[in-house]
DNA sequence: CTGTATCCTACCCGAACGGATAGGCACCGC
DNA sequence: GCGGTGCCTATCCGTTCGGGTAGGATACAG
C-alpha cells in the first residue's frame, strides 16, 4: 500500500548521524524526521515496510542507527530484529513499539537491540535516546521497565505460590503436566496438584483458561 | 449507518477549534499538537488517560472534537468511546488507533464515532480529517477500510477454514470441545476432528497452545 | 512443644483429550 | 460425468486431565 520511500537525502553535514526508521505509521515518521531533523544533526530515512528496510541496507546504505516497529508489515516480531542484525553485524537496530510490554523488551535486548523504545516517550526523550544509541549504548527508559516489573506482580500472581507461578508457566507454554514435572524435577502428582490448586485461585476450570488468564494480566 | 450531524458551534470567525486529543503515546500527542496548532486554526489539549478526558468534558470545558486513543489506559475499548459520547450528545468523538483493525473501525462509526482514524495516516491527511470531523462529517479513510478487507484475515488465518476458525475460537475461551459443539451446533467428534486438523494447520500439540498461537496472532 | 502453613508425593476414577481411520454429503471446476 | 475440496459424522484406543483424598517433610510462630 505505501510503497513510496521518503527518502531525504541530507547532505548538510558529512558528519550527521545516520537514521533509518522503518514504521508502517506515517504520523510517526513524519514526527521522527521533525524531531530529529530539528536536531541539526542527524540525516534520516524512512520507510513503511520491514521488506525495504532490509532493501536500503542490502543496497548497501550504511547507518549509525536502525530503528525497526515491533509490528509493522513484515516484521515478523522478534525475527525481523534478528534478520537486520544478522545483516551487518556493526550496523546498531533498535526496537520502536506502541505495544510491546516488558517481556518483549527484555527479549529484544538479550537478542543484541541497541535499544528498545515505547511509543509512550515524548520527543525530547527519543531524541535523546537516539542520540545515546548511536553512540554505541544500550539504551531502554527504566520507568518502563520498572513499571511493568510491578504490573508483572500483579493481584492475581499475589496469590499464587512460587512453585505455582512455574507450573502455571508451563501451562502457558502448551506443555503437559509431564514435561512440566520433568522441567520443574518434580513427580508428575506434584505437578498435577499444583495445577488443581492454582486453578482455584485464578479462576480457571482447565489449563487452556488458567493459561489465557495469565496472558491476559500480563504474566510471562 | 451515515450519522449527519448538524454543524453546530462552528466557530470560523469567534476562534479556533477546539480538540482534545488523549493518548498516552506522548510522541503522538506531540505531532498531533504541532501539526493541527502549525495549521493555524485549532487549539488542542492534550491528556494521557481517559480518566483525565473524562474529568475535562465533566468540568464544562469544550470541544469541537474529541480523539480517543483506542488502546489508552482506561479506554477499554468501545466503552470509552460510548461513555465519551454519552457525556454530550454534542460533542464529536473519533477514534485513532494503531492496531485496530477495520472490524472495530466499523463498529465505532456504528456507534456513533465522528471518524476513525489509523496512526498509519500521514499528518497532512490527518489534518484534513481532523477539519472535516469537526465540520460536521463522518471520516474514515477509504483505502484502510478497503485494505483490512483483504488483509485483516492474516497470514495464520488464511490457511483455516471458517468452521475451523470458529472452533479456534473456542479454545481461545477455555471451552471444551463439548461445549463448542452445543455453541456451534455440531456433534462432538465433528469439532475433535477440527481441532486435530488446526493443530497441524497452525503447529500446535494441544489446545493450550493452539489458543496461545492464536492469541500471538491477535486473532478474536 | 504444638499448631499452622507450604510444599512434595501418592493413589483412584471418571471424563476429556489426541490420534488414526473411514464413510457420507454438497459444491465447484474441468 | 469426474475428481477435488470442505464439511459433518462416527468408532476405537491409549493417554492425559480434573477432582478427590491422604500422608509426610520442612519451617516458622505462638
Amino acid at each position: 500500500m505505501n510503497v513510496q520511500r521518503d527518502v531525504q537525502a541530507m547532505q548538510k553535514n558529512s558528519g550527521a548521524m545516520r537514521v533509518l526508521i522503518a514504521d508502517d505509521h506515517d504520523l510517526l515518521r513524519d514526527t521522527l524526521e521533525v524531531f530529529l531533523e530539528g536536531e541539526g544533526n542527524f540525516e534520516t530515512v524512512t520507510v513503511a515496510t520491514f521488506a525495504e528496510a532490509e532493501n536500503l541496507c542490502l543496497r548497501g546504505d550504511r547507518f549509525d542507527l536502525v530503528l525497526l516497529d515491533y509490528s509493522m508489515p513484515g516484521m515478523n516480531g522478534l525475527e525481523g530484529l534478528k534478520r537486520m542484525l544478522d545483516l551487518n553485524g556493526e550496523r546498531r537496530v533498535a526496537i520502536i513499539s506502541g505495544t510491546a510490554n516488558r517481556e518483549i523488551a527484555e527479549q529484544a535486548l538479550a537478542a543484541g537491540a541497541a535499544g528498545f523504545l515505547p511509543k509512550t516517550l515524548s520527543g525530547k526523550s527519543l531524541v535523546n535516546a537516539v542520540r545515546f544509541m548511536a553512540m554505541g549504548e544500550q539504551y531502554a527508559p527504566l520507568d518502563f521497565m520498572r513499571a511493568e516489573d510491578e504490573a508483572a506482580s500483579n493481584p492475581l500472581a499475589e496469590r499464587l505460590s512460587r512453585r505455582e507461578l512455574e507450573v502455571l508457566e508451563g501451562l502457558t507454554l502448551g506443555k503437559s503436566n509431564k514435561e512440566i514435572a520433568r522441567d520443574l524435577d518434580l513427580r508428575e502428582p506434584t505437578v498435577k496438584l499444583h495445577v488443581k490448586t492454582l486453578y482455584r485461585k485464578i479462576g480457571a476450570s482447565n489449563r487452556t483458561q488458567a493459561a489465557m488468564i495469565a496472558k491476559e494480566a500480563g504474566l510471562f
